[in-house]
RNA sequence: GCCGAGGUGGCGGAAUGGUAGACGCAGCGGACUCAAAAUCCGCCGGGAUCAAACCUGUGGGGGUUCGAGUCCCCCCCUCGGCACCA
């Protein structure tokens, strides 16, 4: 007989939503826990990564519920973005409609899963009385300088028809939606300074202790800080002068050549004032170099192309001349988009000299070696040793020339010394109809002006008619672009760019603190008593992306006074979970390999697809679906049903006293108690201490089948079952919340279980009466038997040494060593 | 190239330096049944054997240790991130 999900299910979502189960108050007389996860975006349906992500976070907020804490467990959407526009011009229907229906169904699929979140803190970003802060935050930043307008080559998606930001770039050069290669433009755009943050992006990754190691790499290595001296390099015969960065102050003495990015502004100075033939040439390389796409560029192999402009470059500590190259291995978008040439020492310089027949001069030598021979040197020394060919920095060893002449640098005007971090600023201008407006507008006598905190929210037009061929729709709105300026009341247009969808989940996680909140994005208050949220669950791939804005916002919110001025990360605790793996592939529809939440709840109840999804792996691991699996996971389940449900009657007659062990005499009930205790124990530590889901799942099964086999015959046994019964029930009920109350129920239990206190072990219930002790030979296992446990070494020795087992497995052999481990084994070294 | 995670039965996965393979899936044998399903019981890394003792086994090679899946060194493979970053 199967248990019947069907009803239980359902009617004990609807007690628990009667009952306000899992509605939360600030509340200071117990500790608080904010559980959060990574908040959906409305597609349409649930899919197995949101079953798995939501599986753990609700499971963590039960667990810590009935441990005691005042557990913040909210839900959202992320609802704006490009699918929304897609569906829309396909369905020929409102993105507005196509999202409302969505969330509702995405709301009915996360009910149906028994999740425990409390829906009156609900946030839907697409809605004005949550993008209004959108807006209101730019204008903060606007006001402080954080938000800027500049023209700038930025990375264009055709498919989406939009800019992206460069974290939103991924892989070899292509968008993170649509996986189409980004092309450079040149645009007009808003950037967020969130390299102000760099330096504290990366030193606060150390303060995260409660994240996994991989992704403050990720972050490390994303941010990407690296320290060196910016400095001047003159162009001989004139009056310019350009600057360069290196982080080899050190090999100054071994530049052969100075090279410019094709993008420099400079290649334009130069070129004017080269002769025609000469002229024409740069212009045309610098060209035809700054077309090519960030593939091509990479894809060469590392063949460095470059163009000598026939200017020369004047070294500032020794005034040798070397000529300026343009090559395409500088980038004009870090450090200075100029470097001096050290091939002696950079591998890339030394590959372009090869290439060019430029010069080498090795100004590190290894420490009580020569100087290398510049012609014989097959790749650069990039390493270490000490400083040679470079006057009276000679003899130094490479940290401390480094210091040396920086410091030089810094006394004699030249250069400095300066950080330079690969993070750019943030980009946010987004072509696009279905996001939040940017509050400006655009005046022809006061250029761009910032509209007032009074006149938020600025609403997207509803009527707006997106366009089949997909381009921006508020484009085709004239009523709501043509508006007056706040400033000078005369003709003005509205800014008709949106924000990156990425600023909604920066900060989505106040908003939930203090739903309906209308004077500020969220009470001060609400945000000191739960943040920062204690576990944040979701995927890695926001590794670089979701989880930097975040940290920046936040840090961002820190210094607009919002929260308090120590409070500046918003998530002590991450949980990546692993990728949902079929046939040996991440489920995608692409592949085919999808199984859909939704079958899998119908067929055999939430409760079971929560415990297989929990149970098949650690949640930091990926995970491999498997039918059978799932089937096995039901099975147990109907194991637990039967062992209740076909005992309800002695159940229930049995009562709730308790009997410590002290008061049992039979080794069977010794042992059920113990099993019942040590389970609880063990449980708590998997999920508490480890978040090891998957073995306490296991420990729960063996107690299942401990209660099973146990045969119970009087009141003592019945007592003692009951107890192992409601410590299962208690015990599961966060992995398979509608089950066990429907067994509680039936049992005669008290109360609910979503609003129980998670049980005890008993001390004396752990201790054992006899330990298994193994003996070993030289370290081989080559017995097992019983003895009372305590022992100490040297009678567990001596009642081992008794044995005539022992006695004959050494016979003749010449003890050397004897090893005891108290209650585990005796290893006896013979010769 | 740099950084990170990982490599254990047929499969998912367990093992504070101390009995490798918990728990589950699959498989095999049995009970129940007219039969099947469900359920229950037993077996289940490999080798050898009537059986037991035994030998062997955690990607490969060394090392530390009475004892290594676990610690150290070298190497191989898989996955993920970054990458002409000056």
């Amino acid at each position: 007989m199967a248990y019947d999900f069907r009803a239980i299910e359902p009617k004990w979502q609807k007690k628990w939503e009667e009952a306000g189960s899992f509605h939360v108050e600030t509340d200071d007389g117990r500790p608080k826990y904010y559980c959060l996860e990574m908040f959906p975006y409305p597609s349409g349906a649930l899919h197995m990564g949101h079953l798995r992500n939501y599986s753990i976070g609700d499971l963590t907020a039960r667990f810590l519920r009935m441990n005691g804490y005042n557990v913040m467990y909210p839900m959202g959407f992320d609802s704006f973005g490009m699918p929304a526009e897609n569906a829309a011009i396909k369905m020929k229907t409102h993105p507005a409609v196509w999202t409302t229906k969505n969330i509702g169904h995405m709301i009915d699929q996360l009910k149906s899963m028994g999740c425990s979140y409390d829906w009156r803190r609900i946030v839907k970003t697409f809605q004005p009385d949550y993008y209004r802060w959108n807006q209101w935050f730019f204008l903060q930043m606007l006001e402080r300088g954080l938000a800027y307008r500049k023209h700038a080559p930025v990375n264009w998606c055709e498919t989406c028809g939009t800019v992206l930001a460069n974290e939103q770039v991924i892989g070899d050069g292509v968008c993170w939606r649509c996986g189409v290669p980004v092309v450079k433009r040149g645009l007009d755009q808003w950037f967020l300074r969130i390299t102000d943050y760099a330096d504290e992006l990366l030193e606060y990754l150390d303060k995260l202790t409660g994240w996994p190691e991989r992704v403050l790499t990720m972050q490390r290595n994303w941010i990407g800080r690296s320290e060196g001296v910016r400095f001047n390099i003159e162009i001989a015969d004139t009056d310019i002068s350009l600057e360069a960065f290196t982080t080899r102050i050190d090999t100054i003495f071994g530049i052969t050549f100075v090279a410019i990015a094709a993008e420099h502004p400079i290649v334009n100075v130069l070129a004017s004032r080269s002769g025609e033939a000469k002229r024409e040439e740069i212009l045309d390389f610098a060209a035809r170099m700054s077309q090519r796409s960030a593939i091509e560029r990479t894809a060469a192999g590392g063949d460095k192309m470059g163009m000598d402009t026939g200017f020369e470059a004047i070294n500032p500590v020794n005034g040798a001349h070397v000529p300026v190259w343009i090559a395409d291995y500088i980038l004009m978008d870090y450090g200075t988009g100029a470097i001096m040439g050290v091939p002696a020492h950079d591998q890339r310089d030394f590959d372009f000299v090869r290439k060019f027949g430029l010069g080498v001069i090795p100004v590190v030598r290894r420490e009580g070696e020569p100087i290398p021979d510049p012609d014989r040197m097959t790749e650069a020394a990039e390493s270490d040793g000490v400083s040679c060919n470079s006057g009276e920095f000679d003899g130094l060893r490479t940290p401390v020339a480094i210091e040396r002449i920086g410091k030089r640098f810094e006394e004699k005007g030249w250069g400095k010394r300066e950080t330079q971090y690969r993070l750019r600023d943030w980009l946010i201008s987004r072509q696009r109809y279905w996001g939040t407006p940017i509050p400006v507008v655009y005046c022809d006598k006061c250029g761009i002006v910032p509209l007032s905190e009074k006149d938020l929210p600025v609403e997207l037009p509803l009527d707006a008619k997106i366009p089949e061929n997909g381009g921006n729709a508020l484009l085709g709105c004239p009523d709501w672009i043509n508006t007056t300026c706040p400033k000078c009341g005369g003709p003005a247009k509205r800014e008709t760019d949106t924000m990156d969808t990425f600023i909604c989940s920066s900060w989505y996680f106040f908003r939930y603190l203090s739903p309906g909140s209308d004077g500020a994005p969220f009470r001060r208050e609400d945000a000191e008593y739960w943040m920062p949220a204690d576990l944040y669950i979701g995927g890695i791939e926001h590794a670089c992306l979701h989880l930097i804005y975040a940290r920046f916002f936040t840090k961002m919110i820190s210094d607009l006074g919002l929260i308090p001025h120590d409070m500046r990360e918003p998530f002590t605790g991450l949980l990546t979970q692993g990728m949902v793996i079929k046939d040996g592939a991440k489920m995608s529809k692409s592949l085919g390999n999808v199984v859909d939440p939704d079958e899998i709840i119908k067929k055999y109840g939430a409760d079971t697809a929560r415990l297989f999804i929990l149970f098949a792996s650690p949640p930091d691991r990926s995970l491999d679906w498997s039918d059978k699996g799932v089937e096995g996971a039901n099975r147990f389940l109907n194991r637990v049903f039967r062992l209740a449900y076909d005992r309800s009657g002695q159940l229930r007659d049995a009562g709730k006293k308790r009997i410590p062990m002290g008061g049992l005499a039979s080794d069977s009930q010794r042992g059920l108690k113990r099993l019942i205790h040590s389970t609880i124990d063990r449980v708590t530590r998997d999920i508490r201490d480890e978040r090891q889901l998957n073995t306490a799942v296991a420990r729960l099964m063996e107690l299942c089948n401990g209660l099973v086999t146990y045969n119970a015959q009087d009141a003592t046994d019945w007592a003692l079952f009951r107890e192992g019964v409601e410590s299962l029930l208690l015990c599961l009920s966060p992995f398979c919340p509608h089950v066990c109350e429907e067994l509680w129920e039936t049992i005669g239990g008290d109360g609910i279980l979503a609003s129980a206190s998670w049980p005890k072990a008993e001390g004396d219930a752990l201790k054992v009466d006899r330990v298994s002790v193994v003996l070993q030979i030289n370290g081989k296992l080559r017995e097992q038997f019983e003895m009372p446990p305590g022992l100490d070494k040297d009678e567990l020795v001596s009642r081992v040494m008794e044995r005539e087992a022992t006695k004959a497995r050494v016979e003749g052999k010449e003890i050397i060593k004897v090893i005891a481990v108290p209650d585990k084994l005796v290893n006896i070294v013979v010769k």
